[in-house]
DNA sequence: TTAAAATCGGAGTAATTAGTCATATTTCAT
DNA sequence: ATGAAATATGACTAATTACTCCGATTTTAA
């Protein structure tokens, strides 16, 4: 019942990026070392989040990596789902699997009320928030 | 971020135990055969929660297994929690780990809060709650 | 042109999860 | 007593997660 380790360093690296300057590039390894993320792991992650869209990377000397986007348009939902897959609390709640043997299983709403709160809260929270909170904080 | 199998067969055997007469036990690979748990995987999940003292045990011929409350008394959070250990959306929510390199993250209350919710839902459900959930549907 | 700075990609390792299997032990009923 | 019905327990396997390591490729700058 945890979000994996990469999708935390996913959104902590997306975090960082996007204190950043926008046209300001951050190689791997510098997000690594502030973020506290093992370098070799993060190069996956951002290789990944790269594939999803989120994040543009350029090769070479003084390449590195850049949001894709605004702050503001960017989820922690998005990012999350980009590494772990769709958020699922329990695997009577994908769409293909209806707990087939128990038309009236009484827990599957439970799941599904708690998914979709977790789910809600997660898309209604961008880095520009999170960006604004941490400015609050200090 | 899903619940583990072990913990849902948890809950559907416990709710399985909650639908009898109070006084009658069932046995493992009775509870197995009906909720289509693998029966030596079941075996070792109400081990634990038997150790839990979420249900009563009794060995030989003629024993079986049965709720050790009634089920009003039994929340879902309780059940899970026997099984997975504490419910944590992510390990920087945990009491211990203070995301120990930033004071004023601001990722931390966003993964408390939505843990309180999860956690506050499970709590309040009951099983007393989910057997009338499923005599009403039916 | 070449060295250094980066990402890219695949193979390999350790721990947890999901399950199987065999065996020991307890208890009831005849 | 003894056989059958049950739980208890420990060893084993397969898949996923969390990494590490290394070599290939791309790009910049001197």
């Amino acid at each position: 019942m945890q979000i994996t380790r990469q999708a935390d360093y996913a959104v902590r690296a997306v975090l960082y990026l996007a204190r950043l300057e926008p046209t300001q590039r951050a190689a791997t390894s510098q997000v690594a070392q502030e973020q506290r993320i093992p370098p070799s792991f993060l190069a996956k992650i951002i290789s990944q989040l790269s594939i999803a869209g989120l994040l543009h990377t350029s090769r070479g000397a003084r390449g590195g990596v850049t949001l894709a986007r605004e702050p503001k348009d960017v989820t922690l939902l998005e990012v999350i789902e980009a590494i772990d897959g769709p958020i699922l609390l329990n695997e009577c709640v994908s769409d293909n699997s209806t707990c087939t043997f128990d038309e009236e299983c009484p827990l599957r709403p439970v799941w599904c009320e708690a998914q979709e709160e977790l789910i809600g809260r997660l898309k209604g929270t961008n880095f520009q928030q999170l960006l604004e909170q941490s400015a609050v904080a200090a």
